[in-house]
DNA sequence: ATAATAAACCTGTATATACAACATGTCAAC
DNA sequence: GTTGACATGTTGTATATACAGGTTTATTAT
């Protein structure tokens, strides 16, 4: 339970002190020096605490000043990060439900949303329909790579993949690569998110790797356009 | 010229090493204490640098191996974080032109796409239509409010307000926050983008931060949504 | 030959120190 | 009263050191 990096678990703490509003909106964090005084680490372990929260969004840093607490994280991330939607579900107590279409062992074959690199791969084929407060919302197609995950059992499908494959199997999923585009919606998909024919989505397609930068997932996320939102929070790069 | 930062320097190096291929893909960066001599610099320093990498999405870095070079960048950046028109212009060579529509100093209406918070408070409006190939794709509606910058000259809206900001008003850009949605076209939106009715484009409403956490840009952008397109690269947050 | 061990190299974490740069309040000089 | 100099507290940068933990290669023992 204890984690073994001690500048994460500052970090987790002061998101969760962020998020109860026990370091308010508007207010600055304590001093760098303080917080090293508080959690008994040096300041370049706090700094690092601080370098997560800033690029999450949540403080912004001000020279002379000190850390201030941003009044980002009030929005909504349906889509942004590397969240699952397991997650997004519990932290947003949004009244989803989860609907497995397929799930079945496959070859991946030409022509999907899989990138070239990985057809004729073996994966396990997975789509799911979600549905928010009753109504169909989302369309979930995944690929889950066999040589990096042989098999997902059906109840991992129903509940939540990223929690068997980071607790159950111990993979270190580290990053995504997601394109976000509008496209005309097909007629299985008209169907599915019982939306009428000319209307569009919005596919977002990924492809998720590990920490040793193996590729191990493709989704396809297909959304209703009507239900879609997409957050971002950007950092500009000096030049 | 030179930088004042060693580590960003640095960073700046190492990327242009990497777009150019110096660095290749799939191969791995010389390791940190190379660097550091190679620099000149501690391995702290360098290992600043990297962690800029990192979170840009140049890199992987693998415990016990190194930082691997990713092939993520071949990827175009519409929209993705906070970059300027003519910055995604001159690195996508995409033949674009930028028509001024409207540029006027006036106080910010209620009903507008900006938030409660500046209603009321004096901007200038300008709204630009982006053609790309000579095919109209975007509209840019911003208030740049007057408080930060008093006045913003024709030459500027038709070239770079980003420039014109940071090198000439020497202004901070620090961070935005953008919502993306998907939604029907008006009849003025319609004709300046050349598409049908019932046609749908997306809108990409943000705001923007100095360094100091003052707003003073509010922008909506409309696209075209057959256009659009947008890729973001995520990096998963340890629980 | 094979397997275990060791060495060498890599990144990850934590600490400590020093100084630069910015913000703010205090106090003296005018 | 205003200004200016200074002290203090804050974040930013750069350096150095030590050890933990993963990877690879070489060596040694069997």
């Amino acid at each position: 339970m204890t984690n073994q990096n001690k500048y994460l678990g500052i970090y987790q703490d002061l998101v969760t002190k962020i998020t109860h509003n026990i370091y308010e909106t508007g207010s600055y964090l304590p001093s760098e020096t303080q917080l090293s005084e508080l959690y008994g680490s040096s300041r370049e372990t706090i700094r690092k605490a601080l370098q997560n929260l800033l690029t999450n969004g949540y403080i912004q840093k001000i020279r002379g000043k000190g850390s201030l607490v941003l009044d980002v994280k009030r929005f909504v991330f349906p889509v942004s990060g590397i969240t699952s939607y397991k997650e997004l579900d519990e932290s947003l107590q949004m009244e989803s439900e989860t609907r497995v279409l397929q799930l079945v062992d496959m070859t991946i074959p030409t022509g999907s949303f899989a990138p070239e690199s990985v057809v004729g791969d073996q994966a396990t084929f997975i789509e799911r329909l979600r549905l928010v407060k009753n109504e169909p919302s989302v369309i979930d197609r995944d690929y889950i790579l066999s040589n990096i995950v042989p098999t997902v059992p059906m109840a991992v499908a129903q509940d939540s993949i990223y929690d068997y494959f980071e607790n159950k199997l111990g993979l270190e999923i580290s990053y995504a690569v997601k394109k976000i585009t509008v496209e005309p919606a097909d007629p299985t998909v008209q169907k599915l998110l019982d939306i009428p024919e000319t209307e569009s989505v919005v596919v977002v397609r990924s492809e998720t790797y590990l920490q040793d930068s193996r590729l191990f997932q493709i989704t396809e996320a297909i959304h209703r356009a009507d239900r879609f939102s997409f957050v971002e929070f950007a950092r500009r790069i000096k030049k």
